[in-house]
DNA sequence: ACCCACACGTGAGGC
DNA sequence: TGCCTCACGTGTGGG
């Protein structure tokens, strides 16, 4: 009679046991005794908020085993215990991610502050009175001579060597100097895969490059 | 906590419902009583039992609440919402922190795969009979020449560049040549702050971090 | 038969 | 006072 606006959303057990105990339609002793003297029928008004109350608790323990997804049973008392060691693990593993993203960001930190040094190659150059430039010349059918007069800046011969690797060229003899605030870079360079290199299109490409790095 | 001492027992069945038909509210007084003449002392077993279970319920409970930062009271509801809340902000910080962490590696990816292309530079250097060497002459009292001959790896060059700044050491008008799986590395080099550099605990300095590199 | 987990109704106590 | 939360002892169904 009080289960009619039973709208609990459960899952098997409990709702089989509340099912049954519908269709069986046995209520608890104490109940029913007090409900069959009904001079009396006191019902201590608490009754029904005490209802609300362990469905709410019933429902939101539900919810609470429906994000976990580690649950090795579904008693009142696993569910619990596996939400603290979910919540362990989760807190165990963020904790991990964050050192390691911070340990990445410090390094990149170190290198920056590294980079603080070398402020004024510019002014050196200028000082030298050096230009930069970008010279390209044909050796033979497959390889071209290139020559390259930069600022110094950290990383710049690197990156320079990596994206030409990545547009498909290949150094050979390269040569590196580093003087008055400037990289003199002077290398063989061709094609890989048999691929024919232009001297103009080569030229543009190293100087699009150079503007990037 | 304090439940162990508790003498306060349960009443008889027969009790129970006699109480609840004439709606009299002295269950926990007469609990007492039939504890006291053991006549009666119906005990229904599961008490104890069912005792344990509740205390390791709650138990668990306050653990639960114990490793939860956010708050925001202890009612036993809440501590599951928030419990709940919790597991979803840690569920998404690690998203997101995973999410960054595989962004990086795949940009790292990216350059550990370029790096496979290099893994002949032993075998080029063999193969024309290049020899490691590490030579250090003095040019003036401040001043020292180098030489460096050794196998061609990605990113040794900055690498050493680094690690001899961050022993105070500063290079000049410094050269290298790349050819035949091997670098070449000539430079001026003088110490910072007016450091005297001793020719063979440079070469060693030299070695130390070559072998490291 | 036993054991376990749950829902129940109720009184106590805090605010 | 009333409202709300909790612990209590118990009945009951499933394994």
């Amino acid at each position: 009679m009080e289960y009619e606006n039973d709208d609990r959303l459960c899952v098997s057990m409990e709702e089989f046991f509340l099912a049954s105990e519908n269709g069986c339609s046995t209520q608890r002793m104490g109940r029913k005794r007090s409900y069959d003297d009904d001079t009396r029928e006191y019902k201590s008004k608490n009754l029904e908020i005490e209802r609300r109350r362990r469905e709410k608790l019933s429902r939101r323990l539900l919810m609470l085993r429906s994000i976990n997804p580690i649950i090795s049973n579904m008693n009142r008392g696993t569910i619990i215990v596996d939400a603290i060691t979910y919540i362990e693990k989760l807190q165990h593993e963020v904790q991990s991610l964050s050192h390691q993203l911070h340990q990445i960001e410090a390094t990149s930190k170190e290198t920056a502050k590294v980079k603080t040094h070398e402020i004024d190659a510019v002014e050196e150059m200028k000082n030298w009175g050096i230009q930069e430039e970008v010279s390209v010349a044909q050796i033979n059918e497959n390889k071209l001579w290139v020559k390259i007069i930069i600022e110094k800046k950290r990383e710049r011969f690197s990156k320079l060597m990596e994206a030409l690797n990545n547009f498909g060229i290949e150094l050979m003899d390269t040569n590196l100097t580093i003087a008055k605030g400037a990289f003199l870079i002077t290398s063989c360079i061709q094609g890989k895969d048999d691929k024919k290199l232009e001297i103009h299109q080569t030229k543009n490409l190293l100087q699009d490059i150079i503007s990037d790095i």
